[in-house]
DNA sequence: CTTGGCACTCGGAAGTATGGAGTGCCAGTA
DNA sequence: TACTGGCACTCCATACTTCCGAGTGCCAAG
C-alpha cells in the first residue's frame, strides 16, 4: 500500500526535517532530493502518508513532519546504521583504553558516548548477578561493625557496611573472611544464595549470629534491584535542543534513579541496538524523547546496557553506528581487564 | 555614610527583589515595609545607593534591582542565618541515618540538599588525604595485574588496577599485603609516603619489581587531584529559574570535573558557611550564580564540603541555614560508622 | 531633611498589516 | 491511470504601531 517512491518521500522527509528542524513542504522536497517528479505529485503522496499516520501538519499550510510512527518505519525500513569513520573509531580506542578501573571506564565511556552523540548518554554499570565473584573481604571497622567488600570478575566493588551487634574478634573475623572465599570464589553471583545455605552451620556457636549478619547483607546485596547503578552525562546538551517547555521534565526525569533505570529497556541480545521513539516510552516526560541503547559485555554474556537519549527529532542512522560502535569497544576494554 | 535607613532600603529591596523576581520600586517598597517615610524620600536613598554602586536600574525609569555589591553588602551585614525548622531538622536526621555506606551517604546528601533549597546541590566525597588507612586490600585479577583497594576510617574504598609485568604468586601478594597492613593501618594517608619509603627493601628480590609497581601506583592515587570526586544533583531546578540563555553555559560548567572541583572554593573551617557571589566565582559562566558552602567533617578536622549554586538572586539566609544544617549532619553520620 | 506634585521616559502588551510558504483541488495531458 | 501546472485559499511569522502605566528625577514648599 506505501510504494517506493512514497518510502523515499518518507525517509526524505525524516531526513530534511532532522537536519532542518523544519517542517518540509513538497517543493523543497523535489529541490533537495531529485525525485524526477513534480512537487503537485509529492504532495498527493503526502496526503496519503498523513493519512496513514506516518506524517503530520502542525498546521494547516504548513509543511509535513514525521509522527512517531513515521519515526518508527524509517529506523524499521528506511535507514541503515552508520558505521563511524575510522578516525571515530581510533578516537574510541585510545580514549577508553586510557582507563585504569571499572568506575573509570564507565565514567570515560558516558562522557564519550555524549560527545559523539552531542546527546545525553547513559550507562549502566555491569551487573552484579550476571558476574562472578573474584574475592571477598571482611574488615573491621568498630565494635560490632564490620566492612564487607565484593570484588566482582569485571572488576566492580561493592560495599556494604554491617552491624554485627556482637563483639567479633580479629581471628572470628579472619576464619569467617576465609570460609567465605573459599565457599564462594568463582561462583557467579547467581549461585551464591545457594552456595551460602548450610554457611552457619560451618562456625562456632558463639561466631554464629555474626555470621548469619553477613549472610543476610550479603544477599540482600544481590538482590536489592536499586543497586543496578546508572550514570549519565551531557545534560547540556538538552538545552541547545528545543524541547518546547518538556525540557524540565526531561531533566527531572533523568534524576529519577527508578527511571533511569527502566530507561535502557531490558536486555536483549548484545550488540543488538534497540530503538524507542516518542510514545513507545515507558515515562512520562519522556514522551518527546527517544532512546538508542545496546547491550555490552564480554563474549555472549550482556552484563549491562548503554545509550543515548534525545528529541525524537534525530539522527537515528548516525547515533545507532555510535552506540554500537561504542557498546563494542567497553566490551572489548572489559574482557581485557 | 550609609545610615540605617538606607541600610534598611537596601535589605527590603534584596527580600523584595527575592520573592518576586521583579525591579522594586519606591512605592511598592513603602506599601510592603512599614519604613514610615514617603515614597520621595526612599526615591532619594535608592539614588544614594545607586551611586554607591548597590543598586542598579535594568533601565531608566523601571525599579532597582540589586548589584553584586548589593548582596555582599546583605549577606554580610543586613541578614542572619535562618536556622531550620525542628520538622525539617528530624526530615534530615532520619533521611540520612538510613545510609549504609558511604557512597549512599554522600547521594543521599546531595539529593536531600537539592530538594531542601530547590537548587543545584554539589557535594565533595570525603578526602583521603585527611583520612587515615582502616585496611590495605590486594587482590590478584589475572596474571600480571592485582587489584589494590583502600578502606579507609571514613568508610570510602578506593580501587585502583595495578600492572606489575612479573608473575606473582598468590603467596607473594599475600606477603606484600600483609607487610602494607602492618606498616599502614592507623596512619595518616598524608604520612603514608615516608613510611613506604623503605618497604622495597623488606621483601625479597624477585617480588621487588612488582612491590615497586604497587607502591608508585598506591602513591599516585594519594596525590593524584582528580581523585576528589564531587557530585551534583538538582540541575533540573535550574530550568525553572530563567536564567537569561547562560542556562546551558550552567550546565556546562556543572558537568566540568574541573570546574566543579573549584566550585566549592579551599576549606575554611568546618561550620563556616561561605558564600560566593555573582562575579566574585572564578569560573566564567558561573557569572550569573551564587554559590554557598561549608566544610563538613568529623570533630575538628575538615573532610571536604558542600554547598548549593543558585541564581545570585536567591535567598540567602534560608540557603545558608540548610547548608549549614546538612553539613553538620553528615559530619555526625560519618563519626558515628 | 522630608514631602507632594509634576513632567518625562521607556518597556511591554495588545492590536494591525503584510508577505510568503505551503496546501488542496481541478482540469488537462501522456 | 498517473502525473502535472495552475489557481485560490489558509495561516503563521514578522514587523510596525499604538498605548498604558509604573517608575523616575527634580523642585519648591513644609
Amino acid at each position: 500500500m506505501l510504494d517506493d517512491r512514497k518510502l523515499a518521500v518518507l525517509r526524505a522527509i525524516v531526513e530534511d526535517y532532522v537536519s532542518t528542524n523544519e517542517p518540509v513542504g513538497s517543493k523543497a522536497l523535489v529541490d533537495r532530493h531529485n525525485l524526477g517528479v513534480s512537487p503537485a505529485t509529492i504532495r498527493n503522496d503526502m496526503a496519503v502518508l498523513e493519512e496513514q499516520g506516518y506524517i503530520q501538519q502542525p498546521h494547516t499550510s504548513a509543511g509535513r513532519i514525521p509522527t512517531d510512527k513515521g519515526y518508527r518505519l524509517f529506523v524499521d525500513r528506511l535507514s541503515t546504521i552508520k558505521p563511524l569513520s575510522k578516525a571515530e573509531k581510533r578516537a574510541i580506542e585510545t580514549f577508553l583504553s586510557g582507563a585504569y578501573d571499572l568506575d573509570d571506564v564507565v565514567g570515560r565511556t558516558v562522557r564519550l558516548l555524549a560527545q559523539l552523540t552531542r546527546q545525553v548518554a547513559v550507562v549502566q554499570y555491569p551487573s552484579l548477578t550476571r558476574s562472578y565473584v573474584r574475592h571477598v573481604e571482611l574488615v573491621p571497622v568498630a565494635t560490632g561493625r564490620v566492612l564487607l567488600v565484593l570484588i566482582t570478575d569485571t572488576g566492580r566493588v561493592e560495599q556494604r557496611l554491617i552491624e554485627t551487634f556482637h563483639e567479633l574478634s580479629e581471628e572470628s573475623v579472619g576464619h569467617l573472611r576465609a570460609l567465605l572465599n573459599t565457599c564462594l570464589s568463582g561462583l557467579a553471583f547467581g549461585d551464591v544464595p545457594g552456595a551460602v545455605s548450610d554457611l552457619p552451620e560451618k562456625v562456632s556457636p558463639e561466631e554464629r549470629p555474626a555470621a548469619a549478619a553477613v549472610l543476610s547483607v550479603l544477599l540482600e546485596t544481590l538482590v536489592e534491584k536499586h543497586e543496578e547503578k546508572v550514570v549519565f552525562a551531557g545534560a547540556a546538551n538538552l538545552a541547545h535542543v528545543d524541547f518546547s517547555r518538556s525540557f524540565r521534565d526531561v531533566l527531572e526525569a533523568l534524576e529519577e534513579q527508578v527511571v533511569l533505570m527502566r530507561l535502557l529497556g531490558e536486555s536483549a541480545d548484545s550488540s543488538t541496538v534497540t530503538v524507542r521513539i516518542g510514545t513507545e516510552n515507558p515515562d512520562e516526560g519522556l514522551r518527546s524523547t527517544s532512546v538508542v541503547a545496546a547491550g555490552y559485555g564480554v563474549g555472549d554474556l550482556t552484563l549491562a546496557r548503554l545509550g543515548v537519549l534525545g528529541p525524537t527529532r534525530m539522527d537515528y542512522p548516525g547515533t545507532m553506528g555510535a552506540v554500537r560502535a561504542v557498546a563494542r569497544y567497553v566490551g572489548q576494554i572489559l574482557a581485557g581487564s
